[in-house]
DNA sequence: AAGACGTGGGC
DNA sequence: TGCCCAAGTCT
């Protein structure tokens, strides 16, 4: 196999966006708030959530002297408002175990609530240029595609981790900017559909073009309909709880109307018990 | 370890 | 319309 990164540093240095975070000085505890945001949503919804989340936590402790409620809230539509919470625990630990300091430690950083394989590694990179390999959906395509001949990934597995490595450099700061650009190839040139092959600074070695880009399944798992799920339906109560203006709501006046009782009700139960609510003396509210 | 978990945009 | 997709994590 070729070497990937000569040709992927090259062109990452003159197609990377300007993206926040890329900022030099941004801060590890922006990079943290990013790296949160951006689990599952799009870069572009992200941007602007992120700006005002700083300004109002510039820190840690800033967001953890706060009721989770308050991270729920600002949280807004950014989707899979768990992770709000999960964010206000994280800053909690960091403050508590930490001296509000983002640890730069993989393992240090895999202990926070919220914190996983992928966002424990681009942390440590990304904020702090330690050497590791950074894998997300992105950087398991290309890999699927350059290397291994495929049209798309096989399910997540620890040994995308080894795959990663083998292709980074020695160099702190080479191997950061390897992880940076298989990201960034794999969101805007070797996308899931219709791939920009004319513009990919891989082509030429690539496995899968070689092959003939034969298509070779979706290793992927389908995601649950949406539209009456479950999952709709705790959205919808939990949009009432945040634009509430008193920060409670009768429980027989959340979405009332709901076409379904039982789910109403299960979405309720499901929420206070993920954390998201809190019932008392026939009122719903957010955490506080 | 397969499924749950939001939301919005593209085609 | 309906399905796919998006810098994942947890149980």
């Amino acid at each position: 196999m070729p070497d990937l990164a000569p040709p992927l540093i090259a062109w990452y240095r003159e197609n990377a966006r300007d993206l926040p975070w890329r900022r030099p000085g941004f801060g590890a505890w922006g990079v943290l708030v990013s790296e949160f945001m951006l689990q599952q949503t799009p870069v572009n919804r992200v941007i602007p959530h992120l700006e005002a989340w700083l300004e109002r936590w510039p820190t840690p402790a800033d967001l953890a002297a706060e009721a989770p409620a308050e991270a729920v809230r600002q949280w807004a539509n950014l989707g899979y408002p768990r992770r709000a919470l999960w964010l206000h625990r994280a800053a909690v630990e960091i403050r508590d175990r930490h001296g509000n300091v983002v640890p730069s430690d993989v393992d240090a950083l895999l202990a926070l609530t919220g914190v996983g394989d992928y966002t424990a590694r681009a942390v440590s990179v990304f904020a702090y240029g330690m050497r590791h390999p950074v894998v997300d959906t992105n950087t398991r395509r290309v890999l699927a595609r350059a290397v291994d001949g495929r049209s798309q990934p096989g399910p997540p597995s620890r040994r995308d981790l080894a795959a990663m490595d083998a292709i980074l450099p020695h160099d702190d700061t080479e191997a950061a900017i390897v992880n940076a650009a298989m990201m960034e190839l794999g969101a805007t040139v070797c996308t899931a559909r219709a791939p920009r092959c004319a513009a990919c600074p891989l082509a030429h070695m690539c496995a899968w073009r070689a092959a003939g880009s034969p298509d070779t399944g979706d290793g992927r798992r389908k995601q649950a309909r949406y539209e009456g799920s479950d999952r709709q339906a705790r959205g919808a109560v939990l949009r009432v709880l945040r634009h509430a203006t008193v920060h409670s709501v009768p429980l027989d006046a959340v979405i009332a109307d709901w076409p379904d009782p039982l789910q109403r009700d299960r979405a309720i139960d499901s929420l206070i018990a993920d954390g998201l609510a809190e019932a008392s003396e026939g009122m719903l509210r957010l955490p506080r």
